[in-house]
DNA sequence: GTGGTCTAGACCACC
DNA sequence: GTGGTCTAGACCACA
């Protein structure tokens, strides 16, 4: 797996967004099997019980479910993964107004920046 | 000063975006005086060269000038930092894009979800 | 059999109480001739004594009888079966208003509750 | 604190009733600080982890809230903590009625035992 | 082999 | 001192 590691977030929740991103983002489909907590644990480097705790709280989040003796799935409830993904889109609009504000940038001015931006292109 | 740090990103990467934005947002005013390098470098807990790398480097944009004699000051050229605060805030929405892209939302798709956050207030 | 075994109560009153269920609940019919006490200590993963003690006090108490020469039966007397059954009820209740009282409900409230639980469905 | 313990039930789980018990039934008053989660894991011969897992989710259902640095406390909202307690003993009820299923008693001939049962006080 | 629980012991940030 | 996170390694029930 190998992906950039934040220091000061919990790793477990640094796990939790990223296999989020790819339940909603379509790499990984809805009922698709999951590699075992060991398998995941090692091909991210930390220990089974961190993986274990971030897997517990997506499973809360009705995200994944798990079957005690053939392993861990992804649900395959498609409005929750959509509503999942939705939620996680508002987040981020919500950071984004939020550092634009400390930029000096209201609710008005952020969207007609972002307009220019999208009419200029690239 | 005393901000979280992070691991991936180069540390004078790091300092100079923390000072751009004190200055951009108003937290620092246009011909203030800095403190000394070496007083900068105390208080951000790195090495003085590291500092004044970033240091350089926002001289070269413009943003800091140095006088000999006397020290170093924000720029009071207002244009030269209203520039500066809008590269910044066109910088932070190419990323809120990518990170909405990430989330399978286009262009369209982004700005309508958006609408509506604004709308439902917050 | 393999039941959950609890490990402060004796376990001869345990296996009291799982025949004592078998037997009033119907899932043994009045004269069935019940298993050697060997198979049933085999089948309950106990000691033939523990088995046998359970059974000599419901001997006792006169749900079961045996006969020396053909084993043992289940009584077929059903008002003693209906009685035992009625006995296990109360103690049921018993223990269940003790538990409503240590939740702070005395026996009106515990009714009421009681009433809009069963009211709303379940 | 040394209570029963149930070998089959998991402890952390055994630490939530337990807890959730003392607040409901108001043994520990809303505001109430707990001890920290070593003394508490001490007093109920556990290893610290067990302890802050059954606090976690403590946490999560609203009974308990953490301060980092200056310890835990119980809810000072008394209709979370009396939703908890009817949580608790519609549960109560639910499993009461189960149990009698069991014996064979549908829910009129329940609730005609129990009235029996108070009538004949004791 | 799976998920789940538990222990022992460590380290961190905060005040 | 507090809560919180993390690791290493063990054991269990289930099928």
């Amino acid at each position: 797996m190998a992906w950039k590691m934040n220091d000061t977030e919990p790793i477990y929740l640094q796990l939790i967004e990223k296999i989020q991103m790819d339940i909603v983002s379509g790499r990984c489909k809805p009922g698709d099997k999951l590699p075992s907590v060991r398998d995941l644990a090692v091909d991210a480097a930390v220990n089974p019980n961190t993986m274990q705790k971030a897997l517990s709280e997506l499973e809360r989040s009705g995200l994944v479910f798990s079957q005690r003796t053939s392993g861990r799935f992804i649900t395959d409830d498609s409005a929750m993964i959509a509503n999942a993904r939705k939620n996680l889109a508002v987040e981020e609009i919500r950071l984004f107004f939020s550092r634009m504000q400390q930029l000096g940038y209201n609710e008005n001015e952020t969207l007609e920046l972002l307009q220019n931006v999208l009419k200029e292109g690239a």
